[in-house]
DNA sequence: CTTGGAATGTCAACAAGGCTGACATAAATT
DNA sequence: AATTTATGTCAGCCTTGTTGACATTCCAAG
C-alpha cells in the first residue's frame, strides 16, 4: 500500500493523534445525522422509513436487481428487506418481475410513481451534499471521498466501488 | 461565507456534478457501515446497541453532563434516553449523582466499569478510524473534516463545535 | 428420470430502540 | 402560593433489525 510520502512527514504524524481521531469520530456521528435529516422528514410524511429509501436508491441504480444482490448491497437479512420491498410493491412503487432465465429470481424496478419519490427523496439529499461540497471546495470532496472509502468495510468497498465504476 | 477561489474555477465545477454528488452520497452510506461495525460486534456480545455506546461516549467526553444535555446532543427523546441509562446505571457502568447547585438536576458519570467498556469500544472505532485517516493521509483527513462539517445540521453543529473546542 | 440438495423468496414472531402522550415528583422561580 | 423546569415512569405504537420454519425452483448426481 503506497504510503503517503509527503513533505514534513514527521511533522504531519500530528493528524493521527488521538484527539484528531476523536475530532473524526463526532464529525461522523454529527454529519450522519444531518446527511439523514432531509429524506427522513419526507419519508415520514409518507410513513416509510429510512430502509424504504434505501431500497428504492439501490433498485434505481440498478434496475432489474435481483432481491439477493439487494440483499448484500444494504446488509441485512433477506426477511428484514422482504418486509420493505412488500409495502413498497403493495403501494405500487416497485414492481417485482419473475426471472425468465432463473425463475426463483425476481428482478426489481421502480414504477413511476417509485422513481417520482426516489426522485424527490434523492434531490433533497444531493442538494445538502452539494451545498457541503460547494462549501468545501474540490480538494476537500477529493479527501472526504478518500478517507471514506478507506473506512469501508471489504465488503461493502467491493459494492462500491463496483457503482462507481459503472456508468462513471 | 469565503467561496472557494482556487485556480481553474471554471473547470473545478465538475466536483458539484450530481453524479459526483451521488458517489459522495453512497461512499457516506457504505463507510459508516464500516464506522460502526467495530463497536457493533463488541456491543451485541454484551446485550447491548449502539444507543448504549453514544450514551456512553458522550458522559465520558463531558462527565458530570446533564440528562437534559445530552438529550440535545444525541438528538432522542427523554422516554429513549432513559430506557438506555437505565440499564445503564442498573448494571453499574453509569453513575447517577443529584446536582448540589440545582437539586432537581441529575449528573452523569461512567463508573470503572463503565469507562472500560466505552474505552474498548472507543479504542476499536479509533484503529480504524486511524487506519483509515493514514492511508489516505493528512490533507485528505483535512477536506474530510471540512465536508462533514459543512454537512452538519446548524444545532448538531454547535454541538460538534462545542466539543471540538473543549480541551482541543 | 428421479431425487436430494442448494438457492431464492415468503410468512410469523420477537427484540431493540425510536416515537408520542399522560402523568408524578421535586426543586427552582416568580 | 402558583408556575415553570428537570427528570423519571408507564403505556402503547412504529420501523427495522433478528431467527426459525417453510415453499418454490433449479440443478446435478445417481
Amino acid at each position: 500500500m503506497a504510503e503517503n510520502a509527503g513533505p514534513a512527514a514527521n511533522e504531519t504524524l500530528l493528524f493521527l493523534t488521538d484527539d484528531q481521531i476523536r475530532k473524526g469520530i463526532e464529525a461522523m456521528f454529527f454529519a450522519y445525522r444531518g446527511f439523514t435529516a432531509d429524506p427522513d422528514r419526507i419519508l415520514a410524511v409518507q410513513g416509510y422509513g429510512r430502509a424504504h429509501h434505501r431500497a428504492m436508491h439501490f433498485i434505481n441504480r440498478s434496475p432489474g436487481t435481483t432481491v439477493n444482490n439487494l440483499l448484500a448491497i444494504l446488509g441485512v437479512t433477506k426477511q428484514s428487506l422482504n418486509r420493505v420491498l412488500r409495502t413498497l410493491i403493495e403501494d405500487g412503487l416497485v414492481r417485482s418481475e419473475v426471472g425468465t432465465r432463473d425463475r426463483r429470481e425476481r428482478h426489481l424496478y421502480l414504477t413511476d410513481a417509485g422513481a417520482a419519490l426516489e426522485h424527490e427523496l434523492s434531490t433533497a439529499q444531493r442538494d445538502r451534499m452539494r451545498a457541503a461540497f460547494r462549501q468545501a471546495g474540490p480538494e476537500a470532496v477529493a479527501g472526504f471521498r478518500r478517507v471514506l472509502e478507506a473506512m469501508m468495510d471489504g465488503d461493502m468497498r467491493r459494492h462500491y466501488v463496483r457503482f462507481r465504476e459503472t456508468d462513471s
